[in-house]
DNA sequence: CTGTGCTTGTGAATGTGAACACAAGCACTG
DNA sequence: CAGTGCTTGTGTTCACATTCACAAGCACAG
Protein backbone atom coordinates (compact mmCIF):
# COMPACT_ATOMS: atom_id res chain seq x y z
CA UNK A 1 0.00 0.00 0.00
CA UNK A 2 2.92 2.76 0.96
CA UNK A 3 5.19 1.36 -1.88
CA UNK A 4 1.69 2.05 -4.18
CA UNK A 5 1.24 5.52 -2.86
CA UNK A 6 4.99 6.51 -2.93
CA UNK A 7 5.76 5.46 -6.27
CA UNK A 8 2.95 6.96 -7.24
CA UNK A 9 4.85 10.64 -5.89
CA UNK A 10 7.79 9.36 -7.75
CA UNK A 11 6.18 9.96 -11.05
CA UNK A 12 5.44 13.50 -9.98
CA UNK A 13 8.75 13.83 -8.98
CA UNK A 14 8.33 14.15 -5.54
CA UNK A 15 11.61 14.21 -3.81
CA UNK A 16 10.49 14.22 -0.28
CA UNK A 17 7.64 12.91 1.38
CA UNK A 18 6.68 13.67 5.41
CA UNK A 19 4.51 11.01 7.65
CA UNK A 20 1.51 13.87 7.87
CA UNK A 21 1.43 13.59 3.78
CA UNK A 22 1.28 10.34 3.22
CA UNK A 23 -1.30 9.66 6.41
CA UNK A 24 -3.49 12.54 4.62
CA UNK A 25 -3.26 10.60 1.75
CA UNK A 26 -3.59 6.90 2.59
CA UNK A 27 -6.15 8.25 5.56
CA UNK A 28 -4.18 7.02 7.87
CA UNK A 29 -2.85 8.99 10.87
CA UNK A 30 0.82 10.12 11.16
CA UNK A 31 2.16 8.37 14.01
CA UNK A 32 1.32 4.76 12.13
CA UNK A 33 3.41 5.62 9.52
CA UNK A 34 6.12 6.59 11.27
CA UNK A 35 6.45 3.37 13.43
CA UNK A 36 6.11 1.50 10.54
CA UNK A 37 9.17 2.80 8.77
CA UNK A 38 10.62 2.91 11.57
CA UNK A 39 10.49 -0.67 11.86
CA UNK A 40 12.79 -0.38 8.36
CA UNK A 41 15.42 1.16 10.45
CA UNK A 42 15.11 4.52 10.80
CA UNK A 43 16.42 7.08 7.65
CA UNK A 44 13.89 9.47 7.37
CA UNK A 45 15.04 13.29 7.86
CA UNK A 46 13.69 15.32 10.84
CA UNK A 47 12.13 18.70 9.27
CA UNK A 48 12.18 16.80 5.99
CA UNK A 49 10.69 14.10 6.14
CA UNK A 50 11.48 10.97 3.72
CA UNK A 51 13.41 10.59 0.57
CA UNK A 52 11.04 9.22 -1.67
CA UNK A 53 13.71 7.26 -3.72
CA UNK A 54 15.33 5.46 -1.19
CA UNK A 55 12.23 4.60 0.33
CA UNK A 56 10.90 3.02 -2.31
CA UNK A 57 13.85 1.20 -2.66
CA UNK A 58 14.07 0.05 0.79
CA UNK A 59 10.44 -1.17 0.74
CA UNK A 60 10.74 -3.47 -2.58
CA UNK A 61 14.00 -4.62 -1.17
CA UNK A 62 11.91 -5.79 2.09
CA UNK A 63 8.97 -7.03 -0.18
CA UNK A 64 11.59 -9.19 -2.21
CA UNK A 65 10.17 -6.46 -5.15
CA UNK A 66 13.46 -5.46 -6.32
CA UNK A 67 13.92 -8.57 -8.90
CA UNK A 68 11.49 -9.29 -11.88
CA UNK A 69 8.98 -11.86 -10.43
CA UNK A 70 7.83 -14.40 -13.12
CA UNK A 71 4.36 -15.32 -12.84
CA UNK A 72 2.25 -18.34 -14.25
CA UNK A 73 -1.63 -17.73 -15.17
CA UNK A 74 -4.40 -20.60 -14.98
CA UNK A 75 -7.67 -20.30 -16.87
CA UNK A 76 -7.71 -18.08 -19.92
CA UNK A 77 -11.49 -17.45 -19.24
CA UNK A 78 -12.96 -13.62 -19.17
CA UNK A 79 -11.34 -13.03 -16.28
CA UNK A 80 -8.09 -14.17 -17.42
CA UNK A 81 -7.85 -12.91 -20.21
CA UNK A 82 -8.37 -9.33 -18.62
CA UNK A 83 -5.00 -10.39 -15.82
CA UNK A 84 -2.71 -11.82 -19.20
CA UNK A 85 -3.75 -8.07 -20.42
CA UNK A 86 -3.32 -5.95 -18.14
CA UNK A 87 -0.17 -3.77 -17.70
CA UNK A 88 -0.67 -3.06 -14.03
CA UNK A 89 1.45 -6.08 -12.76
CA UNK A 90 4.52 -4.49 -14.05
CA UNK A 91 4.90 -1.88 -11.32
CA UNK A 92 5.30 -4.40 -8.72
CA UNK A 93 7.87 -6.35 -11.35
CA UNK A 94 5.32 -9.09 -12.48
CA UNK A 95 5.74 -11.14 -15.53
CA UNK A 96 3.36 -13.12 -16.65
CA UNK A 97 5.12 -15.49 -18.88
CA UNK A 98 3.08 -18.69 -19.13
CA UNK A 99 -0.55 -19.05 -19.46
CA UNK A 100 -2.29 -22.42 -19.17
CA UNK A 101 -5.98 -24.09 -19.74
CA UNK A 102 -7.60 -27.00 -20.23
CA UNK A 103 -10.11 -26.16 -22.85
CA UNK A 104 -8.79 -27.77 -26.29
CA UNK A 105 -10.62 -24.54 -27.83
CA UNK A 106 -8.11 -22.66 -26.10
CA UNK A 107 -5.00 -23.88 -26.09
CA UNK A 108 -2.86 -22.88 -29.07
CA UNK A 109 -4.03 -19.84 -29.17
CA UNK A 110 -2.42 -16.57 -27.89
CA UNK A 111 -3.36 -14.03 -25.82
CA UNK A 112 -1.25 -10.89 -26.46
CA UNK A 113 2.31 -12.37 -27.24
CA UNK A 114 1.73 -15.86 -24.47
CA UNK A 115 0.54 -18.52 -26.30
CA UNK A 116 -1.92 -20.90 -24.43
CA UNK A 117 -0.72 -24.13 -23.30
CA UNK A 118 -2.43 -27.30 -22.01
CA UNK A 119 -2.85 -27.77 -17.92
CA UNK A 120 -1.28 -31.36 -18.70
CA UNK A 121 2.24 -29.57 -20.11
CA UNK A 122 2.86 -27.65 -16.75
CA UNK A 123 6.42 -29.46 -16.36
CA UNK A 124 8.38 -27.92 -13.40
CA UNK A 125 7.67 -24.66 -12.61
CA UNK A 126 10.49 -24.07 -10.30
CA UNK A 127 13.11 -25.33 -12.70
CA UNK A 128 11.83 -22.20 -15.12
CA UNK A 129 12.32 -20.07 -11.95
CA UNK A 130 8.17 -19.56 -11.78
CA UNK A 131 7.54 -19.36 -8.32
CA UNK A 132 4.03 -17.57 -8.53
CA UNK A 133 0.43 -18.43 -9.94
CA UNK A 134 -2.51 -16.71 -10.46
CA UNK A 135 -5.48 -18.63 -10.43
CA UNK A 136 -8.60 -18.12 -12.25
CA UNK A 137 -10.57 -20.92 -12.78
CA UNK A 138 -13.91 -22.03 -11.60
CA UNK A 139 -14.23 -22.35 -8.05
CA UNK A 140 -14.58 -26.75 -8.76
CA UNK A 141 -10.97 -26.40 -10.27
CA UNK A 142 -9.15 -24.28 -7.90
CA UNK A 143 -8.38 -27.62 -5.27
CA UNK A 144 -7.19 -29.41 -7.97
CA UNK A 145 -5.09 -27.02 -9.82
CA UNK A 146 -3.56 -25.56 -7.14
CA UNK A 147 -2.93 -28.95 -5.92
CA UNK A 148 -1.10 -29.65 -9.18
CA UNK A 149 0.74 -26.28 -9.03
CA UNK A 150 1.91 -26.92 -6.20
CA UNK A 151 3.93 -30.70 -7.27
CA UNK A 152 5.10 -28.36 -10.11
CA UNK A 153 7.33 -26.64 -7.06
CA UNK A 154 4.91 -23.12 -7.31
CA UNK A 155 5.49 -21.13 -4.14
CA UNK A 156 2.87 -18.57 -4.09
CA UNK A 157 -0.79 -18.33 -5.28
CA UNK A 158 -3.21 -15.67 -6.16
CA UNK A 159 -6.42 -17.13 -6.36
CA UNK A 160 -9.46 -15.45 -7.92
CA UNK A 161 -11.48 -17.84 -7.05
CA UNK A 162 -14.03 -17.39 -4.13
CA UNK A 163 -13.36 -20.32 -2.23
CA UNK A 164 -10.62 -21.90 0.49
CA UNK A 165 -7.98 -23.72 -1.08
CA UNK A 166 -5.45 -25.91 1.42
CA UNK A 167 -2.50 -26.31 0.56
CA UNK A 168 1.25 -27.05 2.49
CA UNK A 169 2.57 -24.59 4.50
CA UNK A 170 5.76 -23.96 2.56
CA UNK A 171 3.16 -22.48 0.12
CA UNK A 172 1.45 -18.94 0.40
CA UNK A 173 -2.23 -18.59 -0.83
CA UNK A 174 -3.81 -15.02 -1.43
CA UNK A 175 -7.87 -14.95 -2.41
CA UNK A 176 -9.47 -12.15 -3.80
CA UNK A 177 -13.02 -12.80 -3.53
CA UNK A 178 -14.42 -9.69 -5.70
CA UNK A 179 -18.26 -10.12 -5.07
CA UNK A 180 -17.42 -10.36 -1.03
CA UNK A 181 -15.67 -7.36 -1.26
CA UNK A 182 -19.02 -5.77 -2.81
CA UNK A 183 -20.94 -7.56 -0.28
CA UNK A 184 -19.07 -5.43 2.12
CA UNK A 185 -20.58 -2.23 1.12
CA UNK A 186 -24.61 -2.77 1.72
CA UNK A 187 -24.02 -2.96 5.50
CA UNK A 188 -22.45 0.76 5.72
CA UNK A 189 -24.72 2.39 2.71
CA UNK B 1 -16.40 -14.63 4.64
CA UNK B 2 -18.84 -16.79 6.86
CA UNK B 3 -21.78 -15.85 4.36
CA UNK B 4 -19.24 -17.78 1.65
CA UNK B 5 -18.51 -20.75 3.44
CA UNK B 6 -21.63 -21.26 5.61
CA UNK B 7 -23.64 -21.33 1.94
CA UNK B 8 -21.19 -23.51 0.44
CA UNK B 9 -22.39 -25.99 3.34
CA UNK B 10 -25.87 -25.05 2.64
CA UNK B 11 -25.69 -26.13 -0.88
CA UNK B 12 -24.14 -29.81 0.22
CA UNK B 13 -27.69 -29.96 2.22
CA UNK B 14 -25.75 -29.56 5.37
CA UNK B 15 -28.10 -29.21 8.30
CA UNK B 16 -26.34 -27.76 11.63
CA UNK B 17 -22.40 -26.65 11.77
CA UNK B 18 -20.55 -26.28 14.97
CA UNK B 19 -18.15 -23.54 15.45
CA UNK B 20 -14.99 -26.45 15.36
CA UNK B 21 -16.19 -27.04 12.13
CA UNK B 22 -16.01 -23.76 10.88
CA UNK B 23 -13.02 -22.90 12.49
CA UNK B 24 -11.26 -25.89 10.47
CA UNK B 25 -12.69 -24.46 7.06
CA UNK B 26 -11.45 -21.00 7.45
CA UNK B 27 -8.15 -22.01 9.32
CA UNK B 28 -9.54 -20.04 12.45
CA UNK B 29 -9.73 -20.97 16.17
CA UNK B 30 -13.46 -22.06 17.35
CA UNK B 31 -13.93 -19.50 19.73
CA UNK B 32 -13.73 -16.70 17.85
CA UNK B 33 -16.25 -17.70 15.55
CA UNK B 34 -18.57 -18.27 18.63
CA UNK B 35 -17.91 -14.97 20.12
CA UNK B 36 -18.70 -13.48 16.23
CA UNK B 37 -21.92 -15.46 16.17
CA UNK B 38 -22.58 -14.26 20.41
CA UNK B 39 -22.35 -10.98 18.95
CA UNK B 40 -25.28 -11.21 16.49
CA UNK B 41 -27.42 -13.05 19.36
CA UNK B 42 -27.35 -16.37 20.52
CA UNK B 43 -29.08 -18.79 18.44
CA UNK B 44 -26.56 -21.90 18.18
CA UNK B 45 -27.81 -25.19 19.88
CA UNK B 46 -25.40 -26.46 22.66
CA UNK B 47 -24.49 -30.01 21.33
CA UNK B 48 -25.60 -29.80 17.74
CA UNK B 49 -24.26 -26.55 16.37
CA UNK B 50 -25.89 -23.57 14.57
CA UNK B 51 -28.67 -24.24 12.14
CA UNK B 52 -27.27 -23.35 8.66
CA UNK B 53 -30.53 -21.63 7.49
CA UNK B 54 -30.80 -19.53 10.46
CA UNK B 55 -27.64 -18.68 10.49
CA UNK B 56 -27.14 -17.75 6.77
CA UNK B 57 -30.48 -15.56 7.25
CA UNK B 58 -29.46 -13.71 10.13
CA UNK B 59 -26.35 -12.86 8.50
CA UNK B 60 -28.01 -11.49 5.45
CA UNK B 61 -29.91 -9.93 7.49
CA UNK B 62 -26.84 -7.64 9.03
CA UNK B 63 -25.08 -7.18 5.92
CA UNK B 64 -28.91 -6.03 4.43
CA UNK B 65 -28.03 -8.85 1.70
CA UNK B 66 -31.89 -9.84 1.82
CA UNK B 67 -33.05 -7.95 -0.85
CA UNK B 68 -31.45 -7.75 -3.94
CA UNK B 69 -29.15 -4.52 -4.50
CA UNK B 70 -28.81 -2.95 -7.96
CA UNK B 71 -25.33 -1.85 -8.93
CA UNK B 72 -23.85 -0.03 -11.93
CA UNK B 73 -20.74 -0.66 -13.91
CA UNK B 74 -18.75 1.73 -14.94
CA UNK B 75 -15.82 1.12 -17.48
CA UNK B 76 -16.76 -1.97 -20.12
CA UNK B 77 -12.97 -2.52 -20.54
CA UNK B 78 -11.21 -5.96 -20.59
CA UNK B 79 -11.97 -5.94 -16.89
CA UNK B 80 -15.53 -4.30 -16.95
CA UNK B 81 -16.53 -7.11 -18.98
CA UNK B 82 -15.42 -10.01 -17.45
CA UNK B 83 -17.10 -8.60 -14.20
CA UNK B 84 -20.50 -8.02 -16.21
CA UNK B 85 -20.77 -11.52 -17.34
CA UNK B 86 -19.55 -12.70 -13.82
CA UNK B 87 -22.86 -14.82 -12.24
CA UNK B 88 -20.82 -14.45 -8.85
CA UNK B 89 -22.12 -11.33 -7.93
CA UNK B 90 -25.69 -12.96 -7.72
CA UNK B 91 -24.66 -14.83 -4.60
CA UNK B 92 -24.56 -12.33 -2.67
CA UNK B 93 -28.10 -11.06 -4.19
CA UNK B 94 -26.07 -8.04 -6.88
CA UNK B 95 -27.59 -7.44 -10.03
CA UNK B 96 -25.55 -5.32 -12.54
CA UNK B 97 -28.24 -3.43 -13.85
CA UNK B 98 -26.47 -0.71 -16.03
CA UNK B 99 -23.25 -0.64 -17.81
CA UNK B 100 -21.20 2.86 -18.54
CA UNK B 101 -18.72 3.88 -20.85
CA UNK B 102 -17.29 6.84 -22.28
CA UNK B 103 -15.73 5.56 -25.38
CA UNK B 104 -18.27 6.17 -28.90
CA UNK B 105 -17.06 2.51 -29.83
CA UNK B 106 -18.59 1.21 -26.94
CA UNK B 107 -21.55 3.01 -26.30
CA UNK B 108 -24.62 1.43 -27.85
CA UNK B 109 -23.32 -1.97 -27.97
CA UNK B 110 -24.39 -4.86 -25.91
CA UNK B 111 -22.71 -7.06 -22.95
CA UNK B 112 -24.50 -10.40 -22.53
CA UNK B 113 -28.41 -8.48 -22.33
CA UNK B 114 -27.46 -5.01 -20.80
CA UNK B 115 -26.44 -1.92 -23.34
CA UNK B 116 -23.72 -0.34 -22.32
CA UNK B 117 -24.88 3.82 -22.25
CA UNK B 118 -22.81 7.26 -22.16
CA UNK B 119 -21.62 8.04 -19.04
CA UNK B 120 -23.11 10.99 -19.64
CA UNK B 121 -26.46 9.84 -18.97
CA UNK B 122 -25.56 8.58 -15.83
CA UNK B 123 -28.66 10.48 -14.53
CA UNK B 124 -30.09 9.89 -10.89
CA UNK B 125 -29.24 6.66 -9.74
CA UNK B 126 -30.47 7.18 -6.30
CA UNK B 127 -33.93 7.80 -8.17
CA UNK B 128 -33.79 4.13 -10.05
CA UNK B 129 -32.91 2.58 -7.08
CA UNK B 130 -29.31 2.00 -7.42
CA UNK B 131 -27.19 2.70 -4.01
CA UNK B 132 -23.98 0.62 -5.51
CA UNK B 133 -21.58 1.00 -8.44
CA UNK B 134 -18.28 -0.82 -9.54
CA UNK B 135 -15.34 1.30 -11.04
CA UNK B 136 -13.68 -0.13 -13.80
CA UNK B 137 -12.32 2.61 -15.35
CA UNK B 138 -8.11 3.62 -15.78
CA UNK B 139 -6.84 5.35 -12.43
CA UNK B 140 -6.45 8.74 -14.15
CA UNK B 141 -10.57 8.94 -14.51
CA UNK B 142 -11.21 6.95 -11.01
CA UNK B 143 -11.52 10.06 -8.83
CA UNK B 144 -13.44 11.83 -12.08
CA UNK B 145 -16.14 9.56 -12.54
CA UNK B 146 -16.08 8.98 -8.63
CA UNK B 147 -17.24 12.45 -8.08
CA UNK B 148 -20.12 11.80 -10.45
CA UNK B 149 -21.75 9.35 -8.97
CA UNK B 150 -21.24 10.55 -5.90
CA UNK B 151 -23.59 13.34 -7.59
CA UNK B 152 -25.77 10.89 -9.21
CA UNK B 153 -26.53 9.33 -5.67
CA UNK B 154 -24.50 6.38 -4.97
CA UNK B 155 -24.00 5.21 -1.68
CA UNK B 156 -21.07 2.86 -2.28
CA UNK B 157 -18.39 2.13 -4.83
CA UNK B 158 -15.84 -0.72 -5.44
CA UNK B 159 -13.24 0.84 -6.86
CA UNK B 160 -11.12 -1.62 -9.30
CA UNK B 161 -8.54 1.17 -10.01
CA UNK B 162 -5.42 1.00 -7.86
CA UNK B 163 -5.67 4.46 -6.58
CA UNK B 164 -7.32 6.10 -3.19
CA UNK B 165 -10.72 7.94 -4.55
CA UNK B 166 -11.59 10.83 -2.07
CA UNK B 167 -15.69 10.98 -1.20
CA UNK B 168 -17.53 12.66 1.05
CA UNK B 169 -18.41 10.70 4.02
CA UNK B 170 -21.51 9.32 3.42
CA UNK B 171 -20.44 7.17 0.65
CA UNK B 172 -18.48 4.08 1.21
CA UNK B 173 -15.57 3.33 -0.82
CA UNK B 174 -14.03 -0.66 -0.92
CA UNK B 175 -10.93 -0.76 -3.09
CA UNK B 176 -9.47 -4.04 -4.61
CA UNK B 177 -6.12 -3.54 -6.02
CA UNK B 178 -5.22 -7.37 -7.45
CA UNK B 179 -1.68 -6.45 -8.39
CA UNK B 180 -0.77 -5.28 -4.69
CA UNK B 181 -1.99 -8.83 -3.81
CA UNK B 182 0.20 -10.49 -5.83
CA UNK B 183 2.73 -8.30 -4.41
CA UNK B 184 2.31 -9.41 -0.73
CA UNK B 185 2.96 -13.03 -2.00
CA UNK B 186 7.11 -12.56 -2.79
CA UNK B 187 7.55 -11.75 0.77
CA UNK B 188 6.95 -14.99 2.29
CA UNK B 189 7.80 -17.15 -0.47
C1' DC C 1 -34.91 -40.84 33.68
C1' DT C 2 -30.00 -40.86 34.34
C1' DG C 3 -25.46 -40.82 32.30
C1' DT C 4 -22.32 -39.64 28.48
C1' DG C 5 -20.55 -36.85 24.94
C1' DC C 6 -20.60 -32.73 22.43
C1' DT C 7 -21.13 -27.97 21.82
C1' DT C 8 -22.44 -23.37 23.04
C1' DG C 9 -21.86 -18.78 25.38
C1' DT C 10 -18.99 -15.87 28.01
C1' DG C 11 -15.94 -13.79 31.89
C1' DA C 12 -11.09 -13.28 32.36
C1' DA C 13 -6.45 -13.26 30.62
C1' DT C 14 -3.56 -12.35 27.07
C1' DG C 15 -1.63 -10.34 23.05
C1' DT C 16 -1.24 -6.81 19.64
C1' DG C 17 -1.58 -2.83 17.25
C1' DA C 18 -2.90 2.12 17.10
C1' DA C 19 -2.64 6.77 19.10
C1' DC C 20 -0.52 10.21 21.86
C1' DA C 21 2.88 13.33 23.32
C1' DC C 22 7.21 15.03 23.31
C1' DA C 23 12.30 15.27 23.16
C1' DA C 24 15.71 15.43 19.60
C1' DG C 25 17.33 16.99 15.22
C1' DC C 26 17.67 19.21 10.72
C1' DA C 27 17.06 23.29 7.57
C1' DC C 28 16.72 27.73 6.70
C1' DT C 29 16.67 32.79 7.95
C1' DG C 30 18.49 37.04 9.28
C1' DC D 1 25.38 31.48 15.00
C1' DA D 2 21.12 31.82 17.57
C1' DG D 3 16.23 31.43 16.64
C1' DT D 4 12.17 29.49 14.37
C1' DG D 5 9.44 26.02 12.27
C1' DC D 6 8.85 21.41 10.89
C1' DT D 7 9.41 16.58 11.16
C1' DT D 8 11.24 12.32 12.93
C1' DG D 9 11.65 8.43 16.30
C1' DT D 10 9.89 6.32 20.34
C1' DG D 11 8.37 5.38 25.38
C1' DT D 12 3.92 5.15 27.21
C1' DT D 13 -0.94 4.78 27.21
C1' DC D 14 -4.91 3.11 25.50
C1' DA D 15 -8.27 0.31 22.97
C1' DC D 16 -9.61 -3.65 21.02
C1' DA D 17 -9.45 -8.28 19.27
C1' DT D 18 -8.14 -13.01 20.12
C1' DT D 19 -7.66 -16.94 23.03
C1' DC D 20 -8.45 -19.64 27.05
C1' DA D 21 -11.15 -22.13 30.22
C1' DC D 22 -15.17 -23.76 31.94
C1' DA D 23 -20.01 -23.86 33.48
C1' DA D 24 -24.42 -24.62 31.35
C1' DG D 25 -27.33 -27.04 28.15
C1' DC D 26 -29.04 -30.17 24.65
C1' DA D 27 -29.35 -34.87 22.38
C1' DC D 28 -29.34 -39.38 22.48
C1' DA D 29 -28.61 -44.12 24.39
C1' DG D 30 -29.74 -47.63 27.45
N1 LIG E 1 -15.35 -13.02 -14.42
C1 LIG E 1 -15.12 -12.25 -13.37
O1 LIG E 1 -15.24 -11.06 -13.47
C2 LIG E 1 -14.74 -12.82 -12.05
C3 LIG E 1 -14.79 -12.02 -10.93
C4 LIG E 1 -14.41 -12.54 -9.69
C5 LIG E 1 -14.00 -13.85 -9.60
N2 LIG E 1 -13.97 -14.62 -10.69
C6 LIG E 1 -13.53 -16.00 -10.54
O2 LIG E 1 -12.46 -16.24 -11.41
C7 LIG E 1 -12.54 -17.55 -11.92
C8 LIG E 1 -12.61 -17.51 -13.44
O3 LIG E 1 -13.70 -16.73 -13.82
P1 LIG E 1 -14.06 -16.50 -15.35
O4 LIG E 1 -15.19 -15.56 -15.40
O5 LIG E 1 -12.82 -16.17 -16.10
O6 LIG E 1 -14.58 -17.94 -15.78
P2 LIG E 1 -14.56 -18.60 -17.23
O7 LIG E 1 -15.49 -19.73 -17.20
O8 LIG E 1 -14.73 -17.54 -18.26
O9 LIG E 1 -13.07 -19.12 -17.39
C9 LIG E 1 -12.57 -20.21 -16.67
C10 LIG E 1 -11.44 -20.78 -17.49
O10 LIG E 1 -10.80 -21.80 -16.73
C11 LIG E 1 -10.55 -22.90 -17.60
N3 LIG E 1 -10.48 -24.12 -16.79
C12 LIG E 1 -11.49 -24.86 -16.25
N4 LIG E 1 -10.99 -25.90 -15.58
C13 LIG E 1 -9.66 -25.86 -15.71
C14 LIG E 1 -8.60 -26.68 -15.25
N5 LIG E 1 -8.81 -27.75 -14.49
N6 LIG E 1 -7.35 -26.35 -15.60
C15 LIG E 1 -7.10 -25.25 -16.34
N7 LIG E 1 -8.06 -24.43 -16.79
C16 LIG E 1 -9.33 -24.74 -16.48
C17 LIG E 1 -11.71 -22.92 -18.57
O11 LIG E 1 -11.35 -23.59 -19.75
C18 LIG E 1 -11.91 -21.42 -18.79
O12 LIG E 1 -11.11 -20.95 -19.84
C19 LIG E 1 -13.77 -18.18 -11.30
O13 LIG E 1 -13.41 -18.90 -10.16
C20 LIG E 1 -14.59 -16.98 -10.90
O14 LIG E 1 -15.41 -17.27 -9.79
C21 LIG E 1 -14.32 -14.14 -11.92
N1 LIG F 1 -7.55 -5.82 -16.65
C1 LIG F 1 -7.36 -6.31 -15.45
O1 LIG F 1 -7.24 -7.50 -15.30
C2 LIG F 1 -7.29 -5.44 -14.25
C3 LIG F 1 -6.83 -5.97 -13.05
C4 LIG F 1 -6.78 -5.17 -11.92
C5 LIG F 1 -7.19 -3.86 -11.99
N2 LIG F 1 -7.61 -3.34 -13.13
C6 LIG F 1 -8.03 -1.95 -13.17
O2 LIG F 1 -9.34 -1.86 -13.65
C7 LIG F 1 -9.49 -0.70 -14.43
C8 LIG F 1 -9.95 -1.09 -15.81
O3 LIG F 1 -9.02 -1.98 -16.39
P1 LIG F 1 -9.21 -2.56 -17.83
O4 LIG F 1 -8.12 -3.51 -18.06
O5 LIG F 1 -10.60 -3.00 -18.03
O6 LIG F 1 -8.92 -1.26 -18.74
P2 LIG F 1 -9.47 -0.97 -20.20
O7 LIG F 1 -8.62 0.12 -20.74
O8 LIG F 1 -9.60 -2.23 -20.96
O9 LIG F 1 -10.94 -0.43 -19.95
C9 LIG F 1 -11.19 0.81 -19.39
C10 LIG F 1 -12.57 1.24 -19.86
O10 LIG F 1 -12.94 2.44 -19.19
C11 LIG F 1 -13.50 3.32 -20.13
N3 LIG F 1 -13.36 4.69 -19.65
C12 LIG F 1 -12.25 5.47 -19.65
N4 LIG F 1 -12.52 6.67 -19.11
C13 LIG F 1 -13.82 6.65 -18.76
C14 LIG F 1 -14.69 7.59 -18.18
N5 LIG F 1 -14.25 8.80 -17.80
N6 LIG F 1 -15.96 7.24 -17.97
C15 LIG F 1 -16.41 6.02 -18.32
N7 LIG F 1 -15.63 5.08 -18.88
C16 LIG F 1 -14.35 5.39 -19.10
C17 LIG F 1 -12.75 3.07 -21.40
O11 LIG F 1 -13.53 3.47 -22.52
C18 LIG F 1 -12.59 1.54 -21.35
O12 LIG F 1 -13.68 0.90 -21.95
C19 LIG F 1 -8.15 -0.01 -14.44
O13 LIG F 1 -8.12 0.96 -13.43
C20 LIG F 1 -7.20 -1.11 -14.09
O14 LIG F 1 -6.06 -0.64 -13.41
C21 LIG F 1 -7.69 -4.11 -14.28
Amino acid sequence: MYLRAISFLQQQAREYVSSQDLADQLHLKSPQIRKDFSYFGAFGVKGTGYHVDTLIGRIRDILKLSSIQKAALIGAGRLGKALALYPGFGMYGFEIVEIFDSSPQKIGKKIGNTKIKSINDLGDMEEQGIRLAILAVPSEAAQEVADRLVESGIRGILNMAPCYITVPKRVRVQTIDIAMELGILPYYV
